[in-house]
DNA sequence: TTGAAAGCGCTAACAA
DNA sequence: TTGTTAGCGCTTTCAA
């Protein structure tokens, strides 16, 4: 069906040494053969076959990137474009991207380890970092390539991209102090993941640096999806002494607690202020528009993807980690805290 | 680093071969040599290499989707819950996905002829179909493997899986005929994808069925994103008579039909209702709790993996079309119309 | 400027 | 039960 060099040196009654060479360009081949053998490769529709170049080459011009993810359905919008950006990126450099999900744990590692061997990819994007971990030893014991998105606790040695979270949510919080809250709840999220922790720890060090006391009935944790952001909030939203604003760790999550708000007769940016973090499309058209940090995720897509080709192609990396900063988004789901409400007893 | 065949042939003392065959099961090869091979094997944490054997069995084991999308960002979870469903079915059956995104044009066709030829993957999964789909009409030439997520206009005799549209709007509109509405809006999706057309035909029928005219100026026509949901449905409020309940052609645009129905002081489910289709996550949490149809896009995401897999392994189909019927969910975003409003004349 | 030969790692037909 | 041989399609020495 497809052409191959062997049918093509036939056609052109050269050697297969010869069109392989003619069509990588080498200069070793007449003007005369080159213009000829390309001509027929088009006319024949050459295409190289891949399996038997990468078998040569030792490569396969392949990136991989295992989604963890629980359960069997995702649908996070912070993943689609991630991979908008590593896959366009990747593209651009002539290399094809491989998407899988599998939840993190044993399984996950086997995964690893078998596309590591069979030699199926040449490098893999690690997102979700977490504070210890196992595929970041693992890829770093087989000097395998690999770039993160995100940091993990000892801060190892080894290249990554991440966007200051602390920052962000710093300032979220200062935000939200201008404004006069005094009652701040956060949705946190699970603390093994790196930018949790980061997120957290700008919530409660921004609060502290302002002389303000952490209640730590106010910090909740849920699983970063919508679905959660609305029972926690709602959970908040029910106490005696509700907080007067909540910080959620990523926008899917404010998004939730924007509902669990409304379905309380809350108008949120009056009657209760709520941030998000991403700034995912949905933010924006959110009602009202979610005021949340802005984190270029296609952006670090994409240079995720070049720090790794390069890495791959034995290539200089300038900068072997970088942290991007992110930027506060106001809109309208903050506003003024409420004058005297509920703060003193209870 | 990683171990070949011929390494383990020469630790156990045996031909290539014979490992070859110890480790793929065969039973000429003795009991003894079997466990011995094995056992060597996993110590020296053998892996085929994937190249050499696409290479001798000309199948690369792998299945690629090219999702159509302009511009660089794209962020439908509609995408991310078709990916995992077919991801994970694929890796059920020992197949890897290839993920790639590419606006529709010459350049699109490029990148499945290259494919093809390279054979650098064994199938394609095509979704967006378009009336005339040119994708199918190149696939169908080479006689290479594909399922399509959709029909084409000239329903050629290929696999497919799809979901009865026409049906499901014809429920959305009865549920909102029965709630009173009399004047319906549509945001309709690009008329070149199919799926576009049927659901479009699905709400003018059903208004005539009922004996209610359509209103052309009421049908208005956008790119599926939040966004555009938002500007139209807005425009569409703004005018002199506007609609008492619209019905979008997918989640995304409705939930911006929704912002921008909110951002004029409306209730959504009693000033206006709103209708969506899919039924992704953030319809159930978004405020109030979106009407829409139910589509079951995970499962779908299987089922075309499935039959992929099948033909790509020359299996027989049971069936090659398959229809899957989608159902009303009503949640909270349709109501009844308002007594009179605006009927008359203007 | 060209071609013969080897080899990437694997599987399979055939022979022993 | 095992091994020899050939070959998948390509790239790359090395020699002519």
């Amino acid at each position: 069906m497809s052409a191959t060099l062997k049918e093509i040196a036939q056609r052109v009654g050269r050697s297969v040494t010869t069109v392989s060479r003619a069509l990588a360009g080498y200069d070793d081949v007449s003007e005369e053969t080159r213009t000829l053998v390309r001509q027929v490769a088009q006319e024949m529709g050459y295409e190289p076959n891949i399996a038997a170049r990468q078998l040569q080459k030792q490569r396969s011009d392949t990136l991989a990137i295992i989604v963890p993810t629980f359960g069997p359905r995702f649908s996070d919008p912070f993943f689609s474009e991630l991979l908008a950006g590593l896959g366009n990126e990747a593209a651009r450099h002539g290399f094809d991207l491989l998407v899988s999900t599998r939840p993190p744990g044993d399984d996950e590692q086997a995964t690893y380890l078998k596309n590591i061997r069979s030699r199926r990819v040449d490098g893999f994007i690690i997102v979700r970092t977490r504070a210890r971990d196992p595929r970041i030893e693992l890829l770093q014991q087989h000097r395998f390539p690999f770039v993160a998105f995100g940091r993990t606790e000892n801060e190892l040695n080894y290249p990554y991209v991440d966007e200051d979270s602390e920052h962000g949510i710093r300032l979220v919080v200062e935000h939200l102090v201008q404004l006069g809250h005094t009652r701040l709840a956060c949705l946190a999220a699970p603390p093994e993941l790196m930018f949790a922790r980061y997120r957290l720890r700008g919530f409660t060090e921004t609060l502290q640096r302002h002389g303000m006391a952490v209640d730590p009935s106010l910090i909740v944790t849920g699983d970063l999806t919508q679905r959660q952001g609305r029972e926690l909030a709602g959970q908040l939203l029910d106490r005696p002494n509700p907080p007067t604003a909540i910080v959620a760790s990523n926008d899917l999550m404010a998004l939730g607690a924007m509902s669990a708000a409304q379905e309380r007769g809350l108008t949120v940016g009056r009657d209760i202020s709520i941030t998000g973090f991403d700034d995912i499309p949905p933010a924006e058209h959110a009602h009202p528009p979610l005021t949340t940090v802005n984190q270029p995720v296609y952006k670090i897509g994409t240079v995720v993807c070049q720090m790794l080709i390069k890495l791959i192609l034995g290539q200089e990396i300038e900068q072997q980690q970088i942290i991007m900063q992110p930027s506060l988004v106001i809109r309208q789901s903050t506003g003024p805290a409420k004058p005297s409400e509920g703060r003193s007893d209870q």
